[in-house]
DNA sequence: ATCTCAATAGACAAAAAGGTCAATTTTTAA
DNA sequence: TTAAAAATTGACCTTTTTGTCTATTGAGAT
């Protein structure tokens, strides 16, 4: 669907959301247990930091564990983290702007999709992932 | 969304689809047109005419033309043409098959956007195009 | 204090995507 | 029959994405 990055951001999010406690957890671990290569994996973990959406603590029993309620972590702000893009009146035809009123041939079809992505993403959150794995 | 060489074939086919009449459009055109470098088109509208989506004619007034009715050209066929997998029941951890009986964490989530993703992909056609536009 | 653990940082390498170029083939117009 | 038009082919280059390696920093346990 995304790219891999996001992809792997995904599965450890959820990974971490579905632990019972907010206990950290070693990137070594999901990067085994997930099948996901560890530096590359340490770079995506750091951005999740940095947008607050994750806490780090070095050393021993260091980890990873999340910085908000779950609820709080939609998958807009994860995608938002990783600089991901919801394409949304941006023409498909590459000139500019594209509106209802000067719409591009492919304004309606697109924008069937787009607007569901996007709201598909303000409307999951961690949490939602929680609730269907218990 | 996609990718660029989605978005270009999208553009092209649709410029296409909204022409008055089925005569050959050149590759130079649609390249100029819709601001897409032109060898890089040229390969794209290849796929196309192999998966019989297009047809293509050599030499003085030559170009590129539909193969078959609007209504028979699905974004799925073209999405196909183009070799993009939409993604189904593989699961997001990457552990092969994950179905209602043995989800992944993000089974729900995720299948709820592939399978609208599915869907608009075999809902709308190049009739849907022009109609959107007359 | 010191040792170990674990995140951080940055340089680097490989692969894939995106884009370019030049030569060739086929077709039509003159 | 010849010249120009237009698609086709395949090699090549650039950029982005993905993945790897090594050294450093910070925190906790002993």
């Amino acid at each position: 669907m995304f790219n891999q990055t996001i992809e792997y951001a995904f599965r450890a999010m959820a990974h971490l959301a579905i632990q019972p406690d907010n206990s950290p957890v070693r990137a070594k671990d999901l990067s085994e247990e997930l099948n996901i290569p560890l530096p590359y994996l340490s770079k995506i973990l750091r951005k999740l930091v940095l947008a607050g959406i994750l806490r780090s603590q070095k050393g021993h029993g260091g980890g990873f564990s999340f910085a908000k309620p779950l609820d709080q972590i939609r998958f807009a702000d994860i995608l938002k983290a990783l600089d991901y893009e919801i394409p949304t009146n941006l023409c498909v035809f590459g000139f500019g702007e594209c509106d209802l009123h000067t719409p591009c041939p492919l304004h309606h079809t697109w924008s069937d999709l787009s607007q569901y992505l996007t709201n598909w993403a303000e409307k999951y959150n961690l949490e939602s992932v929680k609730k269907y794995n218990s």
